[in-house]
DNA sequence: ATACTATTCAATTAAACAATTGATTAATAG
DNA sequence: CTATTAATCAATTGTTTAATTGAATAGTAT
């Protein structure tokens, strides 16, 4: 019926849209974002993202039949872990387009940061100055073991919730810059509310790791 | 029902998965890649992938809809094009994850190849050096119109079914290499095998355009 | 105007998919 | 061995999607 050439074309583009159908799901999307954080279990990733656990590992095993992430059996747990750094790149680039050519995207976060003055960034490149030359304090408010999976170089580690904790421990002098997973993640959002609601001189940046990474940046491990 | 931080990123990520959804089937990454050789027609792009014309047309809406993709009209005929440099980078970012993660590719190219001695590419670095100090003729056998739109610098453009007419007035001496829209185009295969039946010393180089502007090199136009 | 061509739209069909539920399989601890 | 916890599998539901067909639109040439 078709001639080799077009079943060969066939078969590749077909092999080519196991990828694209892996990353056609927003649940599959937000899963992946969170698995290039660092290594997660299927629980927390079931209660991160509000599905089921049975409909996140079912998702989960999508993403593994696209070659994506890979699973690790951890004594009662599987840890699923991206297969290849260039995975959390291709993620990023859809973001990336999706930030660039999607006016939607804007919008969408437009109106969640209304009314949370300032929570826009404040001209990224001066920040990410005085991070690097370090004369702000830098807070990621992620979960320990994504700190510890990669972080920005000088930043200390304080979970959002246990930043209320060390709040007196705070040097109220200096500035604060609270980071997360990235733009869609609110954890940096909320720190930073707590911070200013408690007097301090605190702004988010939006870039997460990944970014940073990606900025050409360097990135400490644990 | 939900809380504001869960319908914001459930907003963000359905925007990105329109992204994935848009590369998520095979004629589609098919058209994408075609359309990343250049401006195309519906007419041409439903020939060459074998669409009926209204089915092409719809693929072409979805990319469009996703924002990768635009129209224009040109008199009679509609012509497509990439929206974005980028959009070409980021179809190639699945082709390169697809290559080196899902092993079925390399089956079903080494599947298609096979008996076509020879036509695995040999040393491709050094292949590239020689095409980079000249000491090879180059022939881009894609149709002209995408070698207007950009073509490997000291190439000759010599469209497939322009070939026979000129074999005559290539010289027998020195090496040939053949090239067009990437690895999984057939037309280099085809010129490299007329070549090599009229007794000519001819290699098949993998890499299309996009690929040589990925790795770097500049890229002529027109 | 009229015919003509390229493209898109609309309606239909069959196939693929996401989410849910309940049952089942691993690994561990008592 | 039994209970417990984490994860997966299997079957079902309602949606979405790809492809097909035929009709409708937009622009061109006569």
């Amino acid at each position: 019926m078709k001639n080799p050439s077009r079943q060969f074309r066939d078969a590749i583009y077909e092999q080519f849209s196991r990828i694209g159908k892996a990353v056609s799901s927003p649940k599959r999307l937000e899963l992946l974002d969170l698995i290039c954080q660092g290594e997660k279990t299927v629980e927390s990733l079931a209660a991160e993202t509000g599905l089921t656990l049975a409909n996140t590992s079912q998702h989960l095993q999508v993403l593994r039949a696209a070659r994506l992430i890979e699973a690790e059996r951890d004594g009662l747990y599987v840890k699923y872990h991206v297969a290849d750094q260039m995975v959390c790149e291709f993620y990023r680039s859809i973001r990336v387009i999706g930030e660039n050519r999607l006016a939607e995207v804007e919008m969408v976060k437009r109106q969640f940061l209304e009314g949370k003055e300032g929570m826009e960034p404040m001209d990224r490149e001066s920040l990410i100055q005085r991070i690097k030359e370090g004369s702000v304090i830098v807070l990621d408010v992620r979960p320990s073991d994504e700190y510890d999976a990669g972080h920005i170089p000088g930043s200390v580690s304080v979970p959002l919730n246990e930043l209320k904790g060390i709040l007196s421990g705070l040097p109220r002098g200096q500035e604060i810059v609270a980071y997360c997973r990235g733009p869609y993640c609110v954890l940096s959002v909320h720190a930073v509310e707590m911070l200013r609601e408690q007097g301090f001189s605190a702004v988010r940046l939006e870039e997460g790791v990944q970014d940073w990474r990606a900025l050409g940046f360097p990135v400490s491990v644990s």
